[in-house]
DNA sequence: TTGTACGCGTTATCAG
DNA sequence: CTGATAACGCGTACAA
């Protein structure tokens, strides 16, 4: 075990209060003399005194940890923002404790409510619940709490890519051209990400195939099937594992069908395949979240939610087939 | 603020101590009545008790929460890696933290010595120090211990891949197409992984480029301007990263050279260019790992240090032109 | 300038 | 079967 204050305050002859004013500096710190101020740095230097930072956290109720939930770490694009989020909290002197609730409802829910029993200060969670109650029951009133990239009905500080803007942006390169028939192949009905852009597509076109699965590599693979034996004008996958999974399927077929795709999609340039993608601006959004969540910790005003807008990319084979 | 014991005691005319035993359902709670068993269970219903898990670590001085520090959450690889971990945790009961050393040195010390004073039973590293003293100098000295990926001398809980017969795969494939000058693309010499794949790479062919740098796509992308100055036979590449930064930037050139790359590649088939990708055994190194962890904390005895083997994957591009 | 005493919420020991 | 009481390690009002 490592040292404790008693430790110290023994080895130096004073007392525990003392040791604790001087290692934790408190503002009481400098009215402490020059001498026993070093004695004791030294003896906790040499004792390895560190700091049982569960006792003090259960002492001034503040752990100076937030924690990140999100849907699926496994999926490159959270563990981008994951990796932004904590470079930001560092910066800031917060350490950051990543969740996954894998997209299921009911991990979320364990972790919503284990994570406050276990001290945090703030959470960032992209939320599978779409519902406030749920998603606040278990957390304590005070907790600063920032929603990503699916904004939740009456929480405040959220911070979303604008779907409406995102899809639009797709959608029209789509008709641009020339798709009118597509193919849908979208993530669950109940996330908000993927119920939106899949409404956009269902406006803007005439959707031939509407498949529907988990947001996972899989459900890409079974819409190809489905898709192989239609002819749509295009293909549209509402994230990118969705994305990769089609492509993976088609790879095995000759089909140069045009696809377009929410979300960044790696190597764009080497695919064979015409595709157009939306992508997100993640630095910015895991920049704003923290910046949300530090206003709630800190006490100040909280900006407007933030909506952030996204912009389209595609690649040489798609340039190439359709020039401006 | 949440309900407490004292709460509950209040509450049902009972002692603070009678509540623990009832709600923590220590062995003593089989020897409590059964009213008022119920009484206070309703009651702690009733106020919404929930058990402040710092207070119950720093008294019992187990956390059931495990921590595993990965060198680049933004890498798909750690991603799925940290997704795997964490879901077999949760079947044996244990919350996971994930960390982000981001390829810092500096910031995996200040994690190393901030993780135990948070209080975890048990860490599984990805380490980016390769020396056991600096590894281990702040974990106390009871703390479950397993290096991932990376063996570090003296460490005995090491799951890794047997990197040696990795190489030998992917620099036979290389061979058999005829490469005997190849360009090299690796990380950091002081990453064991990179290293040694690195050097397996040299044994086998005449390195014409040797590039070295930060396991990121930028140094894929500088990389291959270096490169497109030579003629290799192919292009190796030491991880995912490098490779796709690689390819990301050759995709704006027409070359075909034949890439050799360690780890998965997403989307293999849809690439254009000829590829032939070492892919580790991610589901079952997740596995090993969690199942050395649990021997710590159970005391069991540990199993031997962990080689997993190693498959070499091309994609059509390749098959193609290099038939067997 | 320093020490005393108390409390944060739990669990564990011991007595009855 | 149950209730005091003492830790766990730390911060802090209050007193000296």
């Amino acid at each position: 075990m490592s040292a404790t204050l008693a430790d110290i305050a023994r080895a130096t002859g004073s007392s525990i209060s003392t040791v604790s004013r001087v290692l934790s500096n408190s503002p009481a710190a400098n009215r402490i003399s020059r001498e026993t101020r070093i004695k004791i740095a030294q003896a906790a230097e040499q004792l390895g005194y560190r700091p049982n930072l569960l006792a003090r956290s259960l002492r001034t109720r503040k752990t100076n940890t937030v924690a990140v939930m999100v849907s699926d770490i496994a999926n490159p694009w959270f563990g981008r923002m994951a990796s932004l989020i904590e470079q930001n909290l560092h910066r800031r002197g917060y350490s950051l404790i990543v969740c996954n609730s894998g997209e299921q409802a009911e991990l979320e829910q364990e972790y919503l409510r284990l994570l406050p029993q276990k001290g945090i200060d703030g959470l960032i969670v992209v939320p599978i619940t779409t519902d406030r109650e749920k998603l606040c029951h278990h957390l304590p009133p005070g907790l600063a709490l920032v929603v990503l990239d699916r904004p939740v009905e009456g929480v405040p500080a959220s911070v979303s890519t604008d779907q409406q803007q995102a899809a639009t942006l797709l959608c029209r390169e789509l008709e641009r051209i020339g798709a009118r028939r597509v193919a849908l192949v979208r993530g669950p009905e109940h996330v908000s990400t993927h119920r939106m852009r899949g409404e956009a597509v269902k406006r803007h076109f005439d959707v031939l195939v509407d498949h529907v699965g988990a947001a996972q590599l899989e459900t890409g693979h079974a819409a190809w099937s489905e898709i192989a034996r239609t002819s749509p004008d295009a293909i549209v996958c509402t994230n990118n594992f969705l994305g990769q999974g089609l492509m993976e399927a088609m790879a095995q077929s000759n089909s140069r069908l045009p696809i377009g795709c929410f979300d960044e999609i790696t190597a764009l340039d080497l695919l064979s395949v015409p595709l157009v993608s939306c992508v997100q601006n993640v630095p910015l959004m895991a920049e704003r979240a923290v910046e949300m969540l530090l206003c709630q910790l800190q006490g100040r005003k909280l900006p407007a939610e933030q909506k952030i807008s996204a912009q389209v990319v595609s690649n040489r084979e798609f340039k190439a087939l359709f020039p401006r």
